[in-house]
DNA sequence: GCCAACGTTGGC
DNA sequence: GCCAACGTTGGC
């Protein structure tokens, strides 16, 4: 049992989304980066928990938990030559992308990027630091708990 | 809109 | 295998 920070631009797709889509789930499509799949198909597991954070808007933040709702699965959008996602070099047989499945816990306060700065028990996480980029970051436990427990009140 | 940081590409 | 150029991310 893992924790993760995942990225989202709610112009794209929020927790808004996530709680009005079917089954309050969503597929994890579109990750371009190496690092990031590797957490997917690597380390990802079922149950493991998300911080579901919005990126490159007025108030970036922690928005909701979500928890891994399946493994990783090829992205069928890097097959698809009309998706802006479609990658010329993976063929099906060789798939490069994969993604896991999300889905919402609950929907939370807005915890802002400003107020985990705050923090001093959460200085190391990934989010915070310095030019940043990584769409998927571990969260550990500890901070987990801090998060949730301290700042969310759950 | 700016720009720092970082990943990827491609020439050599 | 190096590294400059380029593209993207994402906070501000």
């Amino acid at each position: 049992m893992r924790y993760w920070l995942m990225k989202s631009e709610p112009e794209e797709f929020s927790i808004d989304d996530l709680v009005a889509a079917p089954k309050q789930s969503t597929a994890w499509i579109g990750v371009r980066n190496y690092q990031a799949r590797n957490f997917m198909r690597d380390q990802m597991q079922l149950g493991d928990g998300v911080f579901f954070y919005h990126s490159s808007c007025p108030e970036p933040g922690i928005a909701g938990l979500a928890e891994v709702s399946a493994p990783a699965y090829p992205d069928a959008t890097q097959f698809d030559k009309k998706s802006p996602y479609h990658d010329p070099k993976a063929t099906r047989e060789t798939p490069r992308w994969v993604h896991v499945d999300v889905k919402l816990v609950r929907k939370t306060r807005l915890v802002s990027l400003a107020e985990l700065r705050e923090h001093q028990e959460l200085a190391d996480m990934r989010v915070l630091a310095r030019g940043n980029r990584l769409s998927i970051t571990p969260i550990e436990p500890g901070e987990w708990k801090f998060i949730t427990q301290k700042l969310m009140k759950l």
